[in-house]
DNA sequence: CTTGAATGATAGCTATGCTTATTATATGCG
DNA sequence: CGCATATAATAAGCATAGCTATCATTCAAG
């Protein structure tokens, strides 16, 4: 049972790691019936005001078509509110409903409880390298662009 | 934009590592045509010789029902095949083909080169912290159980 | 102004995975 | 044996997210 996993290793550890935090997150909240992409996205729109969907699908780097269905079944429970823009009739801005706006902080707190127990026993320094490890990922797999993923701009 | 992400963060960027990782993986095997569900997968079916689907949902920890669903889009695809057990007719079987066993040594080393592109700029010391830290936090939330996902056995 | 490209949003189809339910088979207890 | 329960697989329906295509609107060039 000791292969050597540090090969598929990465891959299935990031994947179980994101799952196991997601699905915690979702139990610690399910109060308020927000899975944890939703939470995402309400942190953005609470954060910024009113913005059209496009900017929020820069910010969460998903394709804007994620956004709008996600934005759907937020609007239908109640999380955010579109409206026109005057000044851009393609745009829909989207706006936090005070809904939202209340239950921020304490939904906000869940998620920090749940982020230090996902944490607990490394210390300080371990969670450093963790967390600046993660991001060195991400930058690493984003900018090389070796095939496909074109972002010729 | 440098709010303080070290909370909202754990979770993002474990999501944004875990989608970067798969991404740059589907777009080196493209020419497969495996995702990296199926991959992940296909290094139990090969390990493994023949087994029960419920012996994969086991190792993957998904559903049966997700596993179910997989192995058809793999059958189709020709990357396993699925028999009956004579000893338990509720059982299918489920073998790698030809096809499966030739192209794994290939795929694993495309594997091997994404994750080791991954970690690029992080020494040894660094990636064992990142490893062993994700590996912590799968066992914090998956043993823990303070509300919800019952574990009862 | 008019045409054509870019942009914002959405629809259809697919992949993955979850929850809950259903069917078929196996097995244990009396 | 006969019924209750457990197990293997699947089904139905939802959430998330991607691809490609479409529509409306804006904007830039001529």
């Amino acid at each position: 049972m000791l292969m050597e996993n540090t090969s598929q290793g990465l891959g299935l550890l990031l994947h179980d790691a994101a799952r196991t935090v997601r699905r915690r997150f979702e139990v610690r909240t399910a109060e308020f019936g927000l899975s944890s992409a939703q939470w995402r996205m309400m942190v953005h729109v609470c954060k910024m005001g009113g913005a059209p969907q496009s900017r929020f699908a820069d910010m969460l780097e998903v394709e804007p078509i994620s956004v709008s269905r996600l934005l759907d079944r937020m609007e239908a429970l109640g999380w955010v509110t579109r409206g026109p823009d005057p000044a851009d009739r393609r745009v829909r801005m989207v706006l936090p409903t005070p809904k939202a706006l209340a239950a921020f902080d304490h939904i906000k707190s869940v998620a920090d409880d749940v982020y230090a127990e996902a944490l607990q026993g490394l210390s300080l320094a371990e969670r450093q390298t963790l967390l600046t490890g993660l991001g060195r990922i991400v930058v690493n797999l984003s900018t090389a662009d070796p095939v496909g993923t074109k972002d010729t701009k």
